[in-house]
DNA sequence: TAGGCCATGTAACCGGTTACATGATTAG
DNA sequence: CTAATCATGTAACCGGTTACATGGCCTA
């Protein structure tokens, strides 16, 4: 998903300027696309006005450089239903967390049980914040997005919660802690 | 997820060639960390080899170029718990067809029918591949991630299954197909 | 008074992909 | 006869991040 799409269906939800993007984009409910940075933002939005994808206005301001306010256009909207029509590209899933859970065998056990606490930690922020959009939305669309949400991670983090143990002992039973390697030999290289 | 990292990962699980890598990190229960191809691997492998990380054996071979076998060290060993040490990085989710989703309302019903039926598609073949890899090996590790993921890959095709309507039908009431687009309703919630 | 928020933008860098180059063997 | 599989590697490119530059206002 090219920030290009991205800042494409965030106008297309709102008139919005660069940097409302960014956030939406990191924290809102857009997040699951991309996470965009201003450096990659600003030169899009300047690409797509000269493309007339979208339109800005201007807001002067005291201090602050002046509020670009984007709008999309017609020919905008249509470039997204064009993308979007394409078959979409399979869903991404990439997780730090499971290559530790693979790989447990390897590691002290305390290792493995922070990971584990930090991933139920994020999934029950994320179910938060789910809900939390869901709650103030009047879109359809986007209530049923959270709920699907929502749904997912509620079972992930019930897994988790029900099957943690077993990870665990697996790391438990390797050599570890005991063995005489207190973190000085790791940073050796380098 | 570096391609460092997940090479040394694939290569604490056994010693293989890059060839091999690229194929279990595209195919096999390692691609839930990063895709890798040709021209990240080679030169990556090489590097480690240089800092002492793995080693490798040729194996020559008529006509082909040999193969090199590479194995993991004690150095890279430690290198790759302390990386996997670190508080792993949130999981990531990145997912064109809840793009789709969120902007039904401005797509025809096909183009969302189309989008649940590829991604129902999908989860279905992840589903049978993860059963398979689960069924054929015997590190208990991997055996519980495999059924990590199936548990909420089947979550995720049931309220796909059970919920496809609602979103299609917001597609469907769109003006659709050869309609001249009135101006959208300057509806923003978010 | 330090730090975070608003608000824009540029430039250097970098990790990774794509396309290329080579070529024998096997399956359809 | 074609296409895929095996098997290595390089070079050009590119999308995106990081760090930088600027600066006023508000809160702890």
């Amino acid at each position: 998903m090219s920030i290009r799409t991205l800042c494409l269906a965030i106008l297309h939800g709102g008139d919005a300027t660069g940097y409302e993007i960014k956030k939406l984009s990191v924290e809102g409910k857009y997040r699951y696309f991309a996470d965009a940075s201003f450096g990659s933002i600003y030169p899009t939005l300047a690409r797509l006005e000269a493309e007339g994808l979208v339109t800005l206005r201007e807001e002067q301001q005291a201090g602050k450089p002046a509020r670009k306010i984007y709008s999309i256009t017609e020919a905008g909207r249509q470039a997204l239903v064009a993308e979007l029509s394409e078959l979409p590209a399979p869903d991404i899933f990439r997780s730090a967390f499971m290559l530790v859970a693979i790989c447990a065998e390897l590691l002290p056990k305390r290792v493995v049980t922070a990971a584990v606490d930090a991933r139920l930690g994020n999934l029950a922020a994320e179910i938060g914040h789910l809900e939390e959009i869901a709650g103030s939305t009047n879109d359809p669309a986007t209530r049923w997005a959270c709920e699907y949400g929502i749904s997912c991670m509620r079972t992930s983090a019930t897994f988790l919660a029900a099957n943690r143990a077993r990870i665990e002992e697996i790391a438990g039973t390797s050599r570890d802690e005991a063995a005489p390697t207190p973190a000085a030999t790791l940073e050796m290289d380098r």
